[in-house]
DNA sequence: TCTGGGGTCCTAGGACCC
DNA sequence: TCTGGGGTCCTAGGACCC
């Protein structure tokens, strides 16, 4: 049945994008604020105020995403701006991915409010276009938001597919559409094309995905180092990334900062800062339950010129008191005395928390055999596997490294 | 009206090891 | 006396996205 929308090889992927998702959260929690021009703003009073979502009323009037507070006020007089609730919208988004899941487990989360979908083995439920209308039908009614879905071969297309209908549409584009749907796009409309790369590809000539499409490769490459050739293939319609619906649970850093209230070369200032922010690192990273092993701290002076330092542990680490040291001791070393307006701390190099503390179980070495005995083993297994895993550090009763082959050696150094 | 806060990926150079 | 090439780790910055 339906089988003559499944193609006999290759995919069918979906791209789900809720249409300005916090405005459209905010109206369904207050239906009075339907039909009006409404703004989600940073923090409205403070002069982090920008705008981060606006419905489609506001819009009508060119108010846009990062626009300063003042400015989108003075397009629209009538703007009713709000600060942001997240955990609202962090509901809504539980809800949204629950009703994707009940077509199939292959779903992947990019963000609060898209994802993709792989329903290439979903012929039972319908064709493409009945289980996406499906899809949208339901996040409209059970949850009162609505969503664009682009459907196509593969992750790009159906991306730039979910981008061409707003709000509420469905949008289907196969690489039969490319020349009419995708080509006639101005180049920054690209997705991975952003305004730096925009004008280097002006610069060669390109105005349209379609000119980038046809651009020879070389000198995209040259342009663009191995990035031109990626973004000629997604031109042409090729993308084989998978649809993973474990990358969610793969985050690489966790980290959180805050524009001050004025710029300050205040020293305790700084300092009462960045132990809230250590603070609040912690609480996120208890709530994944990861260790860090890199901090990085980033500091943005008054005339925006943003620096970032980073200092990778011995150790794996997870309490404020030690991201604060770390943090503060960056900052002291590379502060260049100007007026602050930034202040960020960021903790990567992540792992489980219940990985790490089996595998300082499993190191520490004592429980296992004397210390000469430990030797001899660590010789041993070097000469069997031709090099010694703990070969960069320095004291090999205590080492971090996490590696599958690390995690072979100590097997074999149990016996 | 002056530009938030959360991320990811890529590049490039230097240190160090074999 | 002068000197290769490959690989990994670390650091910093840039581009991009939502």
């Amino acid at each position: 049945m339906q089988s003559k929308w499944y193609p006999k090889k290759g995919r069918v992927i979906f791209h789900v994008d809720m249409n300005s998702f916090y405005a459209s959260v905010e109206a369904a929690f207050d239906p009075s604020l339907k039909g009006k021009p409404l703004a989600i703003a940073g923090n409205p009073e403070e002069r982090r105020g920008i705008i981060v979502t606006s419905s489609y009323e506001a819009r009508k009037y060119g108010v846009k995403t990062t626009m300063p507070l003042g400015e989108a006020r003075r397009l629209c007089p009538d703007l009713i701006v709000m600060g942001p609730t997240f955990e609202r919208y962090r509901t809504a988004s539980k809800e949204m991915f629950k009703i994707l899941a009940d077509v199939t487990p292959l779903v992947q989360p990019v963000s609060i409010d898209e994802g993709y979908m792989d329903i290439t083995n979903c012929a039972e439920q319908g064709s493409p276009p009945e289980i996406a209308e499906r899809i949208q039908q339901r996040i409209n009614e059970e949850l009162d938001l609505p969503c664009s879905i682009g459907i196509a071969p593969n992750k790009f297309l159906a991306k730039m597919a979910s981008d061409m209908k707003k709000p509420m549409g469905i949008t289907i584009l196969r690489k039969r559409d490319l020349e009419t749907k995708l080509w006639p796009l101005p180049i920054e409309e690209m997705y991975g094309v952003g305004s730096k790369t925009a004008e280097k590809l002006r610069k060669v000539g390109i105005e349209t995905i379609g000119d980038l499409a046809k651009h020879p490769v070389l000198e995209l490459k040259g342009v663009l180092g191995i990035n031109g050739e990626r973004l000629k293939n997604r031109a042409n319609g090729m993308d084989d990334r998978p649809v993973d619906p474990e990358a969610v649970h793969e985050f690489k850093s966790i980290g959180t900062s805050t524009t001050l209230p004025q710029d300050t070369t205040d020293d305790t200032e700084v300092q009462t800062v960045i132990r809230r922010l250590s603070n609040k690192v912690e609480g996120r990273m208890k709530n994944k339950k990861v260790l860090a092993r890199n901090v990085q701290l980033t500091i943005r002076y008054h005339d925006r010129k943003t620096v970032t330092r980073s200092r990778q542990l011995q150790e794996f680490i997870h309490s404020s008191e030690d991201l604060f040291q770390v943090a503060m001791q960056l900052f002291d070393d590379h502060w260049n005395q100007q007026p602050v307006r930034l202040l960020g701390v960021t903790a990567s190099d992540l792992a489980e928390k219940s990985e790490v503390s089996q595998q300082l179980d499993l190191f520490n070495f004592e429980q296992y055999a004397s210390k000469e005995k430990l030797y001899q083993t660590i010789d041993d297994l070097t000469e069997k596997y031709g090099k010694n895993p703990f070969r960069n550090l320095s004291n090999p009763t205590n080492p971090q490294v996490n590696t599958s082959f690390q995690k072979d050696f100590l097997d074999d150094f149990k016996k």
